[in-house]
DNA sequence: AGTAGTTTATAACCTGGTACTAAGACTTGG
DNA sequence: CCAAGTCTTAGTACCAGGTTATAAACTACT
């Protein structure tokens, strides 16, 4: 399939079609580079790529988890105190889901989502929604840390609660958020306003 | 390792806890429901559930996009335009596990999260941290729909970045964030003001 | 006890590999 | 030109995690 090629550059092929590409089979590559599968066997050794199965494998776990930890149960976090219509508390452990590769460092919409489920949690009725929020991140959290959020609903107005989530790591605030949550049971559920 | 269940129980159970971990092999799920490995064969066909392999082909096939931005692993959403420090797309199809039980609702910290990532990815630096956000939340989002979120830096101060999104369903507005994202390249990460 | 529904066991076969050995093909030095 | 060394290919044995099909064993009920 291909004009004959060095070794270097059939690897750096090799490298750029999984990239493109991860679910391609040796049989699939070999045909691709024009060699056999021995040799893309051979390559792969070399380059230190992992088979197929390993590679999916590790790209759904990847791509997984980042889905389930936002998924969670009910509230992204564990809820470890709860007063309907008052106040509760959850807390939530920071795994290598939640941060950046890079620096470790919790991406912001972990927090609001811990602060945000659990607003709505606070709410004693079927049907809640979240109608607006200010949010704002005081500290980076780190892999492992432990954050507890505290919330309680401020005032209400009819079906409109307006619930103040507070952060912390070590008693340090982290995140603090002012949501508006509507309770919208018994209406359709057709607008949020 | 259980009880005896009927098959209606035990098949129900094995949903859940393919639900919570996909990756289990036939015998782990033989095990942990405490019959043989041809029952869950047999289960697994009744219930028309792919085998390990295949699960894990198709997770990792629909979240791994074809985008090739530098950033795509990390954003929640499949990012499908992105010019660097200026504007950006991303799409995000709304699954059950995004969506409250009840009401089939989208839950507001996936909007959030999509926001977020795309305003964090829009940015061009090493590192990129949420400062602030005020977000509002217009329509309700449901299950199977297709949100769309635009992106662009309204402005910026040294390394503040004013960064508004869009977020829309069939051309209507669903929910709209103004975030503020701080490159804190270069410093120690220390903090986020 | 008879019989249907359910569960288990057993064997043959499949894919996409790993690990290893042996041999063939291509360069390169002298 | 030929031998030595490097690449490449071929071939075998083995593995995980299955599929498909068939037969045997275990309930449960009447």
């Amino acid at each position: 399939m291909k004009p004959k090629q060095s070794r270097p550059e059939r690897r750096r092929e090799l490298q750029d079609l999984l990239r493109t590409d991860p679910f391609l089979t040796d049989w699939q590559l070999a045909d691709e580079l024009g060699v056999s599968v021995a040799t893309i066997r051979l390559d792969r050794m070399a380059l230190d790529i992992p088979e197929l199965r390993e590679r999916a494998r590790t790209i759904a776990a990847s791509t997984y988890g980042q889905v389930r930890a936002l998924h969670g149960e009910e509230v992204i976090g564990e809820l470890i105190e709860l007063n309907l219509g008052q106040n509760g508390t959850s807390v939530l452990m920071v795994t290598d889901q939640m941060v950046f590769a890079r620096n470790q460092i919790m991406r912001g919409h972990f927090l609001f989502a811990q602060g945000n489920s659990l607003a709505v949690a606070l709410v004693d009725s079927e049907i809640v929604l979240t109608k607006s929020a200010d949010v704002r991140f005081y500290q980076p959290v780190h892999l492992g840390e432990r954050v507890v959020a505290k919330a309680g609903i401020t005032s209400s107005q009819g079906r409109r609660y307006y619930v103040r989530v507070s952060s912390y790591v070590h008693d340090e605030i982290v995140f603090r958020g002012d949501f508006v949550v509507v309770d919208v049971a018994g209406k359709g559920g057709g607008d949020r306003d």
